[in-house]
DNA sequence: AAGCAAAGATAGTAATCAATTACTATCTTT
DNA sequence: AAAGATAGTAATTGATTACTATCTTTGCTT
């Protein structure tokens, strides 16, 4: 049985898997930037020249991580935004799972803001761009359909919206970074999202 | 004249503020953790060696160029508030004024995200705490001077409408970040505080 | 203009890092 | 069970880093 094997050696792509994973994890915890290929190893009780078996070198491992969290955050925004009834529900309901998100990997916004910052135009870089491009795309189209539906002001600039959607999640990541604490972040998300609200729906 | 005179020697303060000054330009251009002591001797025309006559160690410099930070960014904002008539004006000042020192310093937001991402608990990061601690608490005292005056709603809650004032801030900086475009920023600010005026303006 | 302390240059050191090498252990296939 | 393929180890490499020891230059003071 596969299931009873030594676990000595893994395969290939189960191995990139826990790199993964363990790159994701030292994040929450020192900045991604100082994550060396050592501790990554250690983290995974592999010795650190292994990982080169697997990676041809630390870039490809970044990228390999980006693309982790590119597919796995943008399919808990889709899966949420598709089973809100209205514009403004999907919106809460992205905002409430992009925070469930942040609370289970904490180190994912600091490896994103990380890699903006990089000066080189990295794969991983790039790969952090184009989500929150997506992201951000996805956004603004709710909002425009809120528009449509009269939920959301008319007289609401949509890419300015966007811009503060983002931004309101920002602040509760700061805050949270600040305090130490990343349940204090769940339980404010809620009045966070209460008060964009206020921003950009129709008034009577 | 002192102005006549070589410029190969400089007196230690002299030295000590065009360090920092060649801290924040380099910070513009790239990732505040990748600046080496090395790259920083250079911009300044002096060798490496020549810094440790002026600091005792790199985070000694980093300190000084969170003191400089906080300082200037904190001065700035109360003037800005202190010529505002009422308290939501004297927000709006203050938000123009943040957009400003950071278009002029573009390295400011990244160092200081770059500061509280430190796994240790440095000098530098202490400093970057306490200013966006301070900086809130005058946020937030002005929201609720606005209570008093009636132009902010009493049903806004202050700490969270604090929060998303800064995650305002960050969202204008994360898309300059990403488009590159430093001057966008300034253009947007504008749009960025009306809708945030929106959230906590009272409602007759 | 001589003396001198501060400022800077030169030329190192020890530590750390990503990456590579030669070798070994384990799994898979036939 | 032999043979080849895959996965991992241990040790080492060259490059880079923060930091330092020693010598030289500068410019102020008297």
């Amino acid at each position: 049985m596969s299931s009873t094997s030594n676990n000595k050696h893994l395969p290939a792509d189960k191995r990139r898997a826990v790199t993964i994973e363990a790159v994701i994890d030292l994040a929450a915890r020192q900045n991604p930037g100082d994550i060396t290929t050592a501790a990554i190893a250690k983290h995974m009780n592999v010795t650190q020249g292994a990982l080169f078996r697997h990676f041809s070198n630390k870039k490809a491992i970044w990228q390999s991580v980006m693309e982790w969290v590119a597919e796995r955050l943008l399919s808990r925004v889709d899966k949420a935004a598709a089973g809100a009834a209205t514009p403004l529900a999907a919106l809460e309901a992205i905002f409430m799972s992009h925070i469930d998100f942040v609370s289970a990997h904490p180190g994912v916004p600091r490896m994103l803001f990380g890699e903006l910052q990089r000066a080189e135009d990295t794969p991983a870089k790039k790969m952090a761009r184009t989500l929150i491009q997506q992201y951000a795309i996805r956004i603004t189209g709710l909002l425009s359909e809120g528009k449509v539906a009269g939920e959301v002001d008319s007289a609401v600039d949509i890419e300015t919206a966007g811009v503060l959607f983002i931004g309101s999640i920002q602040g509760l990541i700061m805050q949270s970074l600040l305090a130490g604490d990343i349940a204090n972040m769940k339980d404010k998300a809620a009045a966070v999202f209460a008060i964009y609200l206020r921003a950009i729906e129709e008034r009577s």
